[in-house]
RNA sequence: AGAGGGUUGGCGGAGUGGUCGAACGCGGCGGUCUUGAAAACCGUUGUACCGCGAGGUACCGGGGGUUCGAAUCCCUCACUCUCUGCCA
């Protein structure tokens, strides 16, 4: 665990450690001296009760005395162990997932691993033009429209635009049924528990636009809702593995860095998603991980787009995950590579907060393993098509998108 | 948004101050019976924390209060339902 807090940069593990473990035995206890003190307290109540019921009021009165010390001695117990209890609480919200073991070192996305590519990267003709660009000369994404009507980020999508996005979301979640997930159509407004079960709060507040007056936010990806789903719950073993699909709509607020990186449809503020989720035994979720990430890696194969896996460092690893694979396309005319899906074992980071378990083969309660992954994320997809298919005259749909789109040609 | 009702165990649904962690029904699990199954009958059946264990403690939407003692009384918040209004 120290060598895995670590990998992400903490600067001192095994003093954070130590505070909790401290913590716990003072939680634990205040605990065993309030049980007694209120066991106490309880007997002697069910003294008074007997007494009354015997109409032995006096001696009733004289055992009520008694009570009054003990009930001052479990107030203030009551108020160390919520105290100690908060504290910890608190210690541990802000400690972000220990990280699998194959999880390199590392500061920033400079250090991730590239572990796989796939596909030939297409040499195109000179006059080859950015994605931003194409969406111009084509008029099938409008950016000038959507700063006037909400503000930059929020693109309009238009005609053949529009309808290639429709056609890439209905074979994103037909490809998704075909492997055996369940479709699901959650809210994309969740409310404050939700954040904190799947790990967005306190940690991402900023990053997740917040509807103050009824105190909910809209979500950053559908893994939240659809997570959430089992908050609280003990899953029936012979239910297991839960693998869902939902399409939403996903909002992040990406405070700072605005800039080339970030140009047309590389990073938006609202964008179209299509998430995958498992929730899988422990012994387990390592194959339902790699069975996801094939999923996404099947799609980007099928889509025709070169790409690239990464096993992303411990500095550049989600705050909640254990393990992360991100997949990229090559964007052709840009001449980078754009992150599309990133697939993450989160472990019981989640359901821990969420209470969400099952029960083995020996009846014993334990915490189940969940993961997420993108299935995928629309507009970078998008652009890399319109990039790496544009032609003279046209940008070519993908041949297993033509049924969606109805037409081949843009 | 206004008025009123509700929130109890996997589900339904009792319970208005004292052995209530909670009747009863359904469902689940185990058993008896049966060639097998159904029916019937008997038993069992929540979660978490502490403890080697016996056992103890907490939880009847959340938080607070009254009381020796609260599922039951009071305050407050949330959610939900019905009616009215508005509305895709």
């Amino acid at each position: 665990m120290v060598k895995g807090l670590t990998k992400r940069g903490i600067a001192k593990p095994e003093s954070l450690i130590q505070e909790v473990l401290d913590l716990d035995q003072k939680r634990r206890t205040t605990q065993v001296k309030l049980d007694d003190t209120l066991s106490q307290s309880n007997n002697l109540a069910r003294q008074i009760g007997q007494l009354m019921r015997e109409g032995k009021k006096e001696e009733a009165d004289r055992v009520k005395t008694q009570t009054s010390e003990l009930k001052q001695l479990g107030k203030s117990l009551q108020e160390n162990l919520s105290t100690f209890e908060e504290e910890l609480k608190q210690l541990l919200y802000n400690i972000p997932n220990v990280p699998h073991e194959s999880v390199p070192e590392g500061n920033s996305d400079q250090d991730n691993e590239v572990i796989y590519e796939h596909g030939k990267i297409p040499s195109l003709h000179d006059t080859a033009k950015p994605h931003w660009e194409l969406i111009k000369e084509y008029d099938i994404i409008d950016f000038d429209l959507g700063n006037k009507v909400t503000g930059a980020g929020f693109p309009f999508y238009k005609g053949k635009g529009a309808r290639l996005q429709r056609a890439l979301i209905n074979f994103f979640l037909d490809e998704a049924l075909a492997a055996g997930y369940y479709e699901v159509q959650p809210p994309i407004v969740i409310n404050e528990a939700s954040g904190i079960g799947t790990g967005q709060l306190p940690d991402k507040e900023g990053q997740m636009y917040h509807a103050t007056k009824d105190n909910v936010y809209l979500i950053p990806t559908a893994e939240v809702p659809i997570t959430n789903m089992y908050r609280d719950s003990i899953i029936k073993s012979e239910n297991l593995p839960i693998k869902n699909v939902g399409y939403t709509p996903c909002f992040r607020r990406e405070a700072g860095s605005w800039g080339a990186d970030v140009r047309g449809l590389n990073r938006l503020h609202q964008f179209d998603k299509v998430e995958i989720i498992q929730i899988q035994k422990p012994e387990k979720s390592y194959e339902a991980f790699d069975e996801m990430c094939k999923h996404v890696q099947g799609l980007l194969e099928k889509l025709n787009l070169p790409y690239r896996v990464l096993r992303l460092c411990g500095g550049d690893i989600g705050y909640t995950a254990a393990l992360t694979f991100d997949m990229e396309v090559y964007s052709a005319a840009q001449k980078r590579w754009l992150e599309v899906s990133s697939v993450s074992n989160v472990e019981t980071y989640q359901s821990n907060r969420l209470k969400l378990r099952y029960k083995d083969e020996s009846k014993k309660t334990k915490l189940l393993h969940t993961l997420n992954g993108s299935a995928l994320a629309l507009p970078r997809i998008v652009a890399a098509i319109l990039e790496n298919n544009q032609t003279e005259n046209g940008i070519v749909i993908p041949e297993v998108l033509r049924k969606y789109t109805g037409f081949d040609k843009i």
